[in-house]
DNA sequence: GGCTGGCCCTGTACGC
DNA sequence: TGCGTACAGGGCCAGC
């Protein structure tokens, strides 16, 4: 499931493909989540930004194209980039100028496409009441501790939410939780538990960062490349090895309707 | 305004 | 082998 590290990526895979392109053509599935993305033909790239887990593509004509992964999403580009047609999971397509093919597939249709007034957010709430990024000076560990002693949440759900920190799903959360020693069932933690667990996020996202990404199952890249930072999880999709610190069996635990994992002995509350 | 839970969506795994 | 069911989960939204 594509989070801030593999949205990065495709980022800086599509930048070089679009940016000074005009788009010619295009066409959607009918449903809502994707049915605007031809109302850019006629346009050019500015730029291809990222903000937490969304692109956003910069137009000339003072719009914007949002872009959304969600669980399965991934752009192909070239040979790839085949119709619907002859791949139903392809929920929208572009033409460029210089005869180059954009496509979107996904799967699970948890993604989402939307054209909107340069800067104005109002139609995507999480994008709009988004949090600072991760790497951002704002994402300090007081910023940490204060949104969580305000809220009732429990800690992994606010990690979640976007609203604290841009950009972290589920397995860079597990992560984080496990390095920073944090139970995430938590409703309250200290301060110096926030400090560990804000330099643990900003850890945990550098490495997939490093390693392009983490493909557990969906996930690739524009070129069609799996990511590599599977193979340094210490915590998420371990269940039932041993916690490489201490030896207890690491748990799965659904907290708020995520699965995850976690350490029974390090993270004990 | 904050929070919870249901829903969307479809491939995969598993049990019978 | 084939069918039915549970599960995965990011974001949105209704309801409390």
């Amino acid at each position: 499931m594509p989070e801030l590290p593999e949205v990065e990526t495709v980022r800086g895979q599509l930048e070089p493909v679009l940016v000074g392109r005009t788009f010619t053509d295009g066409g959607a599935h009918p449903s809502a989540k994707f049915a605007t993305a031809p109302h850019v033909v006629g346009a050019t790239v500015e730029a291809v930004r990222r903000r937490g887990k969304y692109l956003l593509v910069d137009l000339d004509d003072d719009r914007e194209l949002v872009l959304h992964l969600g669980m399965t999403g991934r752009f192909l580009v070239g040979a790839e980039a085949t119709a619907p047609e002859h791949d139903p999971y392809v929920r929208a397509w572009w033409l460029l100028d210089d005869g180059s093919r954009l496509a979107y597939r996904d799967v699970r249709r948890f993604g989402r496409i939307a054209v909107v007034p340069a800067g104005d957010h109002r139609s995507l709430p999480t994008l709009h009441h988004l949090g600072p990024e991760p790497f951002d000076d704002a994402f300090s560990a007081d910023h940490l501790w204060q949104a969580v002693r305000a809220s009732s949440m429990r800690v992994k759900t606010q990690l979640l939410n976007q609203r604290v920190v841009a950009g972290v799903g589920n397995i860079y959360a597990d992560e984080a939780l496990w390095a920073a020693r944090v139970n995430p069932a938590a409703r309250t933690i200290t301060r110096p538990q926030a400090a560990r667990l804000r330099d643990a996020v900003r850890e945990a996202l550098a490495a997939g960062l490093e390693n392009g990404g983490t493909t557990l199952r969906d996930y690739r890249t524009v070129i069609g490349d799996e990511g590599r930072n599977q193979h340094t999880l210490r915590c998420y999709g371990r269940a039932g090895e041993p916690c490489e610190r201490c030896g207890t069996e690491l748990r799965r635990r659904v907290i708020d309707a995520r699965g995850g994992t976690w350490c029974p002995t390090c993270q004990a509350r």
